[in-house]
Formats: structure tokens, C-alpha cells, sequence
DNA sequence: CGTTAGCCCTGCTGGC
DNA sequence: TGCCAGCAGGGCTAAC
């Protein structure tokens, strides 16, 4: 599932390649995709516009037009967005939900087999407030400890929820939740308020290392995810806990254990997260 | 206001 | 081997 590191893969693969590409064609195969009231709008709001930028928020992707206004795609569970160059096929026919065709014969296809995820237009009037729902972006500088534990101090959930919040802080999914909890050993049913400032200052150096780490890996390709010319990632190899109930923890040895917080798998070493 | 439950979806897993 | 109930879960909305 597409989180911050995976959005961010494909923000950088698709900039060489769409930077200044002209958006000739609209299919919205399937509408749901875009909101079946919008499709007519979303058409030709975006049609004949240029990409000026690529950009990233969270897990939301941004191919700025211009003027602020942006085309906003969000992946959710397992969408998949493709570059295809002139005169080739995306990954199947069966889930494509959406084609951008550009004037070089390029088209940018959504894939998407749950139909879950969403493209939109957002005019620059409305991006403020759109944007305002979301927490700070944790590789940003201005992320820092102080500002995890503030987040943290007010809130009596478990610390994996408050992480995990998009209105708290902004792309953490949960396969990095998983990991950055591990790394600074502390359990994710703790309640965040419970959480202490050195607890704070590591949970915020691990939420940075891990982020930049599955950067640097391309992502995590543990269902349908691919970067946008087909590249898995390789973080799920470097998974120290997610997904690996029953196997040793790599750090202490102990059984790897499952458990559901907030609805969903989480999975954590009760010995080393404490 | 803070928090949680239910919903959307459909491919895949596990149990029989 | 084949079938099918139920799981998986990001983000939105309703409700507590």
C-alpha cells in the first residue's frame, strides 16, 4: 500500500518525464475513480493544461498546472500509476480507471484493482483548506522532536494510531508505523501521551531514518505495489517487523507477534519494545 | 472536541 | 482439488 516512501518513488520518477508535458486527452474509464458528479469537470479542467511540477503531500501525489491549480491522485490500498511511453500498454486492461494522454503520445494510465483510489482537480482557491486537514510532513526540518511531542502530549490513543493519523502527521502508513515504533522500541499500544520526551526524540529520528531508508530502496513491494514503469521496491527486505509474525526478531530473537490496534495488523517484539 | 465504528471495494488466504 | 467466507486496510462520514 502506497505510503509516503512509495508516492515519493514515483514523484521523482515521473519529474524528468512529465515536467512540462501537455495534458491533450482525458478517459476516465471508470468514474468512481473521480467522483461521478466531477467527471464532466474534471475533464476539462484539466485538458489542455501544462505540468509545470510534480509534487507530494502526505501520500497524496500533485501534478501542479499552473496558477496553483493542481491534478491530485491518491492510491490508497492498491492503486498504480504507469508511464507509458508512445504506443505501449499499462500493467492490465481490466483495472484501468483513468489515462492522461500527452502531446509527446505519453499517457499516464491509474490502475487500480480495489477502486479505492481517487484522482481529483483542485483549484488553487480551494488547495488551503484541503491541505490544512493534514499534520506536518516528517521529513521536514521542522519536524523535530518538540514538535512529535506536542503532537503526542495531547492525545491518550495509542501512539501507532496517533502516528498513523494524517491529520497529525502526514504520509505514515502502516508498514513504517510498524518499523519506526520498532526502531525506537516503544510498544504501539502505549498511550501517546505516556510516550516521554527522550522517547519522543527517537520515535522522531527513527520516523526520519525509516522514511529515507524505504526512499532509498524505491519503496515496499509487499502486494500490488510498482513503481511507475513496473520497479518494485525493495524495502520489504529490509522489514524488521512487519509482516514477520512468528519469525525472530532480528534484534533479540523472540517470536515476532501480530496484534490489531486501531483495526489494524500490528506487528511488534514484546521484548525489545518496551 | 476527541475518538471510534462502519463503509467502500475486490483479490487473496485459509479452512474444510 | 475446489469452493467460499472472511480478511486486508486508507480515508471519509456518522455517531457517540
Amino acid at each position: 500500500m502506497p505510503e509516503l516512501p512509495e508516492v515519493e518513488t514515483i514523484r521523482r520518477q515521473l519529474e524528468p518525464a512529465l515536467t512540462g508535458r501537455t495534458i491533450t486527452g482525458v478517459d476516465v474509464v471508470d468514474e468512481t475513480v473521480v467522483d461521478k458528479k466531477k467527471a464532466a469537470d474534471f475533464r476539462s479542467r484539466i485538458g489542455g493544461r501544462n505540468i509545470t511540477a510534480l509534487e507530494r503531500r502526505g501520500k497524496y501525489l500533485l501534478f501542479m498546472l499552473g496558477s496553483d491549480d493542481a491534478l491530485v491522485i491518491h492510491l490508497r490500498m492498491t492503486g498504480r500509476v504507469s508511464h507509458l511511453p508512445r504506443g505501449t500498454n499499462g500493467p492490465d486492461r481490466k483495472h484501468l480507471r483513468l489515462v492522461i494522454n500527452f502531446e509527446d503520445g505519453s499517457a499516464l494510465a491509474l490502475h487500480d484493482s480495489r477502486r479505492f483510489g481517487r484522482a481529483l482537480f483542485l483549484n488553487a482557491a480551494d488547495a488551503g483548506a484541503y491541505w490544512e486537514r493534514l499534520g506536518p510532513e516528517p521529513l521536514e526540518r521542522s519536524f523535530t522532536a518538540a514538535k512529535l511531542a506536542a503532537i503526542l502530549a495531547n492525545s491518550r490513543r495509542p501512539v501507532k494510531s496517533l502516528l498513523m493519523d494524517q491529520s497529525k502527521v502526514a504520509g505514515i502508513g502502516n508498514i513504517y508505523a510498524d518499523e519506526a515504533l520498532f526502531a525506537a522500541g516503544i510498544r504501539p499500544e502505549r498511550r501517546a501521551c505516556d510516550v516521554s520526551a527522550s522517547e519522543a526524540q527517537s520515535l522522531c529520528r527513527e520516523i526520519k531514518a525509516t522514511l529515507r531508508l524505504a526512499i532509498r530502496k524505491e519503496g515496499s513491494s509487499i502486494d500490488t505495489y510498482r513503481g511507475a514503469y513496473g520497479a518494485p521496491g525493495s524495502f520489504q527486505d529490509s522489514f524488521k517487523v512487519h509482516r514477520r509474525q512468528g519469525e525472530p526478531c532480528p534484534r533479540c530473537g523472540q517470536a515476532i507477534e501480530k496484534t490489531r490496534i486501531g483495526g489494524r495488523g500490528t506487528y511488534l517484539c514484546s521484548a525489545c519494545q518496551k
